[in-house]
DNA sequence: TTGAAAGCGCTAACAC
DNA sequence: GTGTTAGCGCTTTCAA
């Protein structure tokens, strides 16, 4: 007996009704005191309290939400849990969520439309209270259309609409401050690893990367631009065709830090030395980019504070009262990946 | 009108007796057709397919859930969502309960057998329909009690028991590959970063240094040990605690590859070079060790592989028929912080 | 094969 | 204050 087959769960489920038989009410009142939905004698209260201790009786959420319609479960829509990126976001919206009693259903995006589309048809079939997309490829329409059903916060894009708020970062500011950074230091061939071609935080990156060059009247010749995809790979690959090209460079901005990372070791193999013969500089600030050889400048993101901001938002709309997150700018993180360029080419 | 406050969400949602009566069949032939519990005539199926299309019907988990005792979601007890290694895991959980439908419910227990704890009570609120535990500090007795009322797979754990499985990982044989590569590589005095105290895997992995030690008859000098936490500050401590007492040693085995990564930032600072200088090896084989400079000698653990196992093992104690997965061994994965001890001190 | 009817455990009018 | 009652949307006997 007892061998190798799943046994049956023992306990019985006791319900709100065994309580208030237990205590001698009405299950109304046993109802009234878990909700604090009226006044009730102290002295049921009591009686009430000890029988739920006495059964260990915890209520059936499911139960309650076929009733009120809530589920006390709001979505997140990730793009990928394996994301150190993403991961801080999650970490936030998880704080963000501690104290409300929220147990947040995660699904993952992958970057694809299609796929988040989907994702977000679950979430709703699960009858979650509210969403937080973090950034994602749908259409706007298409996120307008699900907050006719359910109030949804959206991370990096501006969309403002009844029943949608929408935290968008500046990346270009981001893009403009790493390359200003360069520039300060005395570069003036400064390669640019892009992210994901036609993303919108690729996009303002290097927008920002084009503008600083632009007010330091410094030209920016198109033989530096190589395409990335945000991943550590990505960056060695970009790294590998500057150099089996030929380009002349003293520094170079990836597009974030997964990208400046794989660069790093594309310079490595190759014998250069970070940062006197390459300075570099990543973007998002990773944990592990200061743990780098040498520690990695990079522009911060507060990705944990976007977290805590969407839930607390969306916190707000589902009529909790939450006092708003602030989620500091981005900001620059000087390390030592980035030094004046060198006075003489050897 | 529709300005800044939350509108009321505007689709009256359609149910199942919307459904039955558009199609004019009885609601119970409807949740067959659903369920695919009984035969049903063919043409009132075509009428209930098509009245489901037409108004878009989904069907409420939760008046199911109600119904049967099934939620269709399953919880699962990490320990830091913001964790490397962990996110991994999670990810082969994903993956693993992929095609099944299941939803999965995370929460953190951050090492903590307090935490965890709650978060586990909590899921049981939320009526999963089973639970896994990724590691974790709650005593044996509280898991098989847990299982009581519920199937749970727990990870890096030998714990069988009615309604528990349990997977874990060769650690030790871990700890002796890693110390017999740098034996092998002539290294004699290893230093050794422990992971946090008492923890199974830290004391596993600090055994096999031990025997690797021992059948190579290379006695282990105390003052190489020094106590780490698996975090990369706790490792660039622990090395410049070594560093600091001028301890003599050729190669250090970190208990995980953060420990690994904080000692060679330390070594790093003091201007040693890896591995010409100091040989290191990490655990784990994060997929940021392959970006390391240079790349980081480190031991592989199937971490994805051991998510996807628990999902199906899991799904197979719900009662839903899967392939068991098979979970490869740990295995020595050598890149370039590793080599031959020098031959002479200059 | 199909329908009627009785709940699953809880909440919310509505009376008292 | 407190109890009675009627469901929330679904599944599942039980008859037909």
């Amino acid at each position: 007996m007892g061998s190798d087959a799943t046994p049956p769960a023992s306990q019985e489920p006791v319900t709100l009704l065994d309580v208030a038989r237990e205590a001698h009410v009405s299950p109304a009142t046993v109802s009234r005191i878990l909700n604090g939905t009226a006044k009730v004698a102290e002295s049921k209260r009591k009686a009430v309290e000890d029988a739920i201790a006495r059964l260990k009786f915890r209520p059936n959420l499911f139960a309650r939400s076929l009733k009120t319609g809530i589920t006390m479960t709001v979505g997140v829509l990730t793009q990928s849990i394996q994301s150190p990126f993403y991961a801080h976001a999650l970490k936030g919206i998880e704080d963000g969520f501690e104290a409300s009693g929220h147990a947040s259903l995660i699904v993952s995006g992958h970057w694809d439309a299609a796929i988040e589309l989907n994702a977000v048809r679950l979430l709703m079939e699960r009858r979650v209270d509210g969403l937080i997309i973090l950034t994602g490829s749908m259409k706007d329409s298409e996120v307008l259309e699900v907050a006719t059903r359910l109030p949804v916060v959206i991370t990096e894009r501006k969309l403002e609409g009844p029943n949608v708020r929408s935290i968008q970062l500046d990346q270009f500011h981001g893009g403009y401050m790493a390359t200003q950074h360069l520039l300060g230091l005395g570069h003036t061939r400064i390669a640019h690893i892009k992210g994901v071609a036609g993303r919108a935080d690729s996009e303002d990156r290097y927008l920002g990367y084009l503008k600083a060059h632009q007010d330091a009247k410094v030209p920016v010749d198109p033989v530096l631009l190589v395409q990335g995809d945000f991943t550590d790979i990505g960056g060695l690959n970009a790294m590998n065709q500057l150099l089996d090209n030929h380009i002349a460079f003293t520094a170079v901005f990836g597009a974030n830090d997964e990208s400046a990372l794989g660069a790093r070791l594309a310079l490595y193999r190759r014998g250069l030395h970070v940062p006197n013969d390459v300075s570099i500089i990543g973007f998002d600030d990773l944990p592990s980019s200061v743990f780098m050889t040498p520690p990695m400048t990079s522009i911060r993101q507060p990705t944990y504070e976007v977290g805590r901001y969407s839930a607390h938002t969306l916190l707000n709309m589902m009529g909790y009262p939450m006092d708003e997150v602030l989620v500091p700018k981005l900001e620059l993180v000087v390390r030592e990946t980035t030094s004046a360029v060198a006075r003489l080419k050897v």
